[in-house]
DNA sequence: TAAGTTGTTCTCAGAATGAGTTGTTCTCGA
DNA sequence: TCGAGAACAACTCATTCTGAGAACAACTTA
């Protein structure tokens, strides 16, 4: 093995980056949030080739003064057209990177993909641009035609979101800063994609240490057809939950 | 917001990555094993500037035709000086992109950081190669100079490596692909620090579908100290762990 | 006011977990 | 060769966690 590949020191010393057809690293976002009960994605219509006309995620280049965290909530930032205290409040993590030589046919292009939790927004068409941005339900997207490897990066991103309430308190990015264990529920379902026993959800979410905590308060009105006021949480200072919430094994027992 | 920010679409149309400094990418591996009991990790000695003298994880450039992950693969095969099959059989995903513009102070750099899980493995020194490289107990870290933001990497690969054991049966990549439960109890005693109640950790790993399978057969002795020969099984074919091993929540309740 | 909805709490059976015990098989050293 | 100790494997038992359902009061709209 060693022996048929040029020594790594050798390499290195005789390296020049520009040697190289140039490497571009792109970040990606994929930007989740709930509106009327359904999964959002926040998409991209594109108006050139390559792809012109297929829907993209919102991303761009990295610039040279910025690390891949700023450059995504940069572009979250001009696409949402949110800034301050609202774009603050918004979940960011990194997905992982998209490397496939040729997924770009312009030229090799490296995307870091992340993931966003957003509470309900305004839609992007409000901003000064015309850019063809909107929030489509994920239920919408097999019938579209996604650019470049966005697919792969939207499934891995689902999936992603799907595992990270089950352990962590980031349900609670979906909402605003106040809300009700109904409201809270409703996250888990639509995110997962199915109902949850109530009294069992709230039993457990009160149960897990800083998930939750108590404002005191309760919504002004009931439910809209009827109902008691419920009481109002904001998040805890958990970061993580123990013990988890665990979504229901599909009957298929992932073998 | 939205105003003060270059419209993305001129900014792409006007954008030549050429302008642009170069970005380069690169891989580097943590590469987990465990040996005499104790977890250790593959570094390299740098024999050059920056950081000349300091220890770092291999790695290198990502070559114009393959992809992060073959890049990772191939760092760990020059590095280990394994192939074939033993290679195949080491476990790699990635763990993230590191991307500080100053990490590296001759240009900047983005590192796309990989995770590996192998059995024991010969020295790397046994290579044509002198690298200065060796497999050294984590525990062994604090005190050594780690090059570039590698600390970093090797804490956020250690977490990642604690939690994938939880939830998938990766353990058993630490292991010849026969081992006994009694072995299987020790990766997980090693890898997450403290000891394991013996019968319960039997109990469940049975009890999980798919993790592990029996071979039928027994090892040839019994233990070093005494004791019944020990059943032999290998890894089933479950991708993910349901339920969960979970480890024991730390005495501070994670909040 | 009646009918229906929903937030919250409770009950109860079954499953999973933590901790300890037992029986047996083996190695080593006296 | 035998006894002491080690450790694999299986078991028990008390406790906790979970899933499912029921109860009930507080609210809505018709």
């Amino acid at each position: 093995m060693r022996e048929t590949v040029v020594n790594e020191q050798d390499f290195l010393a005789a390296y020049d980056p520009r040697d190289y057809p140039a490497v571009a690293v792109t970040v990606d976002v994929v930007a989740l949030t709930i509106r009327e009960g359904a999964l959002h994605l926040l998409l991209i219509r594109r108006g050139a080739p390559p792809y012109e006309g297929h829907w993209a995620l919102p991303g761009g280049f990295v610039r040279p003064d910025e690390d891949l965290a700023a450059g995504a909530r940069r572009e979250l930032a001009e696409e949402t057209g949110l800034g301050g205290e609202r774009l603050r409040r918004i979940h960011l993590e990194q997905l992982g990177s998209y490397s496939d030589p040729d997924r770009d046919p312009r030229m090799r292009v490296v995307s870091v993909a992340h993931l966003a939790f957003a509470p309900d927004l305004p839609d992007p068409a409000a901003g000064t641009d015309a850019d063809d941005a909107a929030w489509l339900p994920v239920t919408a997207l097999a019938s579209r035609q996604l650019a470049f490897d966005h697919g792969r990066i939207i499934s891995d991103g689902l999936e992603r979101a799907r595992s990270k309430l089950e352990y962590t308190p980031l349900a609670t990015r979906f909402l605003d800063p106040e809300f009700t264990i109904t409201e809270l529920r409703a996250v888990y379902e639509t995110v997962w994609g199915h109902p949850l026993h109530a009294g069992n959800f709230h039993r457990k979410v009160l149960s897990v240490p800083g998930f939750v905590e108590s404002t005191g308060a309760s919504t002004e009105r009931g439910g809209a057809r009827g109902g008691p006021r419920a009481k109002l949480y904001r998040a805890g200072d958990a970061r993580l939950l123990h013990p988890a919430l665990l979504r229901p094994a599909r009957e298929e027992t992932v073998r």
